[in-house]
DNA sequence: TAAATAAATGTGTACGCACACAACTGTCTA
DNA sequence: TAGACAGTTGTGTGCGTACACATTTATTTA
């Protein structure tokens, strides 16, 4: 049997297929008596609007905004910014038009700034990576009233109902670098914990990292034995920041693993081949050039990744089948949660796999 | 500016929109001179057809066949039975159906006869998992002669050019499974490779797997500090099944690692947990509940896996791009090699199967 | 009760493409 | 020179939907 139309519906409710129109989109001007009947039939014969014909049929521009960081100034937002292209590219078929506002991740001001350019443009929908919670907010409270649906990724804020989230879950990703760590080494172990270029009081994910890292050992039972050494670190002064390394290393000889929670696992593994230190193991984050540089050098052990690409993507997607397609969208959509080795690193990096995930 | 039309194309070339369709689909009666002028054109203009109104137009009902194992049998085929479905759903609006034919994996004389069956339903396309090397040959070239396209995936078989393959690479996800082990015991370690249920003359990638394994090694420059032991495996017999491991790990206590080239690590999980075995790490494959229930009780570290349900999915949906909106698609399709741990399953597997019981 | 108004319903067209069919061109033959 | 014919080229319709607009029906008002 072919799939129902409008037209059929019409046919058995003995109306015209303006009329179930109305009733389909709520458009009012239709008796209760026959929206009653055709809401019924409407569920009788299953009916599922033609996502084609639907979308040929509509002559509207769709104008989204993402917000994102700076690439240039942090290496990370390649991905996101490559996937939103991708997405962009494909849908301009359905008359889609993304415009990114690009903003300095490490600069609440540059946020918030390109955040009020995001409400001047008015935009039809919101992509955004909410890094910064507290001023992101109000902007939530102003998109609300403008009926403007946003899409987070990255960052998790669930207190505003977004449209959606695309997720990320930094506190799991901790717990998968305790299990490499306890795998790697089933006596106590001895890690230190590098928060390398952020202020850990502004991005939580940096916290959440290093808890999951520590409350798996906590519910595996291991908490009394092991350690953990802490490192808050920052580049902008080398010689300093060289120096820092040296005091930890050099006194804690009993370091076997680095767990590196931001983009720059390759700072260590820079140091380490300059000091010729091979013994200790490092974990981090992101597929970036520098990262995968010492990946394919054994330097770097793992990487743990949850698709940056596929989140800018699938934003972009959500944001599309909720308002071009009308579709029903799911509040949280997860992106799986990938460790990353020199061995299947080749299956994460081709761009055209990335979007390969259900 | 809006996306360029077959009746844009007509207007610049002065001529009709079925002499462009003409053209655009070589279907000849077209002039050299007229043909010429209007390629240039759709060059020049870059046009890109649009695929909505391309399939809404056509009324053409296309019907896929997926020739796959039996999930009764087999529960590893559950995934890419689910992943088919779920492309077959989606795709229904296009007018494409999907038959199953669902072989025994373990019998290659099942195997032909639904093959013959595949072919008597005469296709559109066809998408299969070509477990037996010899017998599927000849069915190749009778779908080649039909024209019949035919998408592979799970088993890699290039030299009777498919349509498209749908990457699985036991190879290198053997040699994850030696970065793994590598990773766990920097000291030589002892693994047994264990492959159970499967005739390893029959299917090759039992045996890509141990070479992946053995070849990290020896690409490591380790070749001569690990010792492999090797187990062909059968549960047909479970009296003898649990006697040979016995035989086995009492015979060889330096064992650490447990390298299961089949579905079936469970297996020796189960036995683990009642022999009071816990110092043995094992490394499986394949997201199927039972081991998915020792994964989560710790006894198996991880399970690699190569997203079958995706492959199922990503399969028929080649064979849509291709049949249904005519686009170019790509000969190889690889899917992203995922090491599975209790801590990121959940991003893993849907989350219904969560649930699922031994 | 006719006219005015509001509410409900029906009709027609465009979206971009594919394809069947109609119409035109020029050449060759009787 | 009309007719036949192959080689070209043009036209029209349907696919399922959305939406503007036209039409009908019911209700109120003068």
């Amino acid at each position: 049997m072919k799939n129902i139309r409008i037209k059929d519906i019409a046919l058995k409710a003995k109306v015209s297929t303006g009329t179930v129109d109305r009733v389909l989109h709520d458009r009012g001007n239709v008796s209760e008596k026959v929206r009653e009947k055709i809401l019924k039939i409407i569920e009788e014969m299953n009916y599922e609007p033609n996502f084609m014909a639907r979308a040929l049929g509509t002559k509207k521009v769709y104008h989204f905004a993402a917000l994102i960081g700076d690439p240039g100034v942090d290496g990370y937002w390649n991905d996101p910014k490559t996937g939103i292209e991708k997405a962009a590219r494909e849908a301009r078929q359905y008359g889609v038009e993304v415009s990114l506002f690009i903003f300095n991740p490490y600069d609440a001001d540059s946020f918030v700034k390109k955040a009020e350019e995001v409400t001047a443009a008015n935009p039809d929908g919101i992509l955004l990576a909410p890094m910064f919670y507290r001023e992101v907010i109000p902007f939530f409270q102003i998109w609300k009233e403008q009926e403007i649906p946003f899409v987070l990724f990255n960052t998790q804020i669930p207190e505003f109902d977004p449209l959606s989230y695309i997720g990320q879950d930094s506190y799991q990703s901790g717990m998968v670098a305790g299990k490499l760590i306890h795998f790697g080494n089933p006596q106590p172990p001895s890690i230190l914990v590098a928060h390398i270029d952020e202020e850990i009081s502004n991005s939580a994910h940096l916290t959440k990292k290093e808890q999951g890292l520590r409350n798996y050992f906590a519910q595996n039972n291991l908490n009394h034995h092991y350690e953990i050494i802490k490192a808050e670190l920052n580049r902008s002064n080398y010689a300093k920041f060289v120096e820092q390394l040296d005091t930890i290393f050099e006194g804690n000889p009993q370091i076997q693993f680095c767990f590196v929670t931001t983009s720059k696992a390759h700072e260590i593994a820079k140091y380490f081949e300059q000091k010729f230190i091979t013994h200790i193991k490092i974990i981090g984050y992101d597929l970036i050039p520098q990262n995968l540089y010492y990946l394919n050098k054994g330097l770097i052990s793992f990487l743990i990744n949850q698709n940056p690409l596929g989140q800018g993507y699938w934003g972009i997607n959500q944001l599309i089948d909720h308002l071009v397609f009308k579709k029903e969208i799911s509040a949280v959509k997860f992106l799986p949660l990938d460790i990353v080795t020199k061995e299947n690193l080749n299956y994460y990096i081709d761009e055209s796999m990335l979007y390969n995930r259900l």
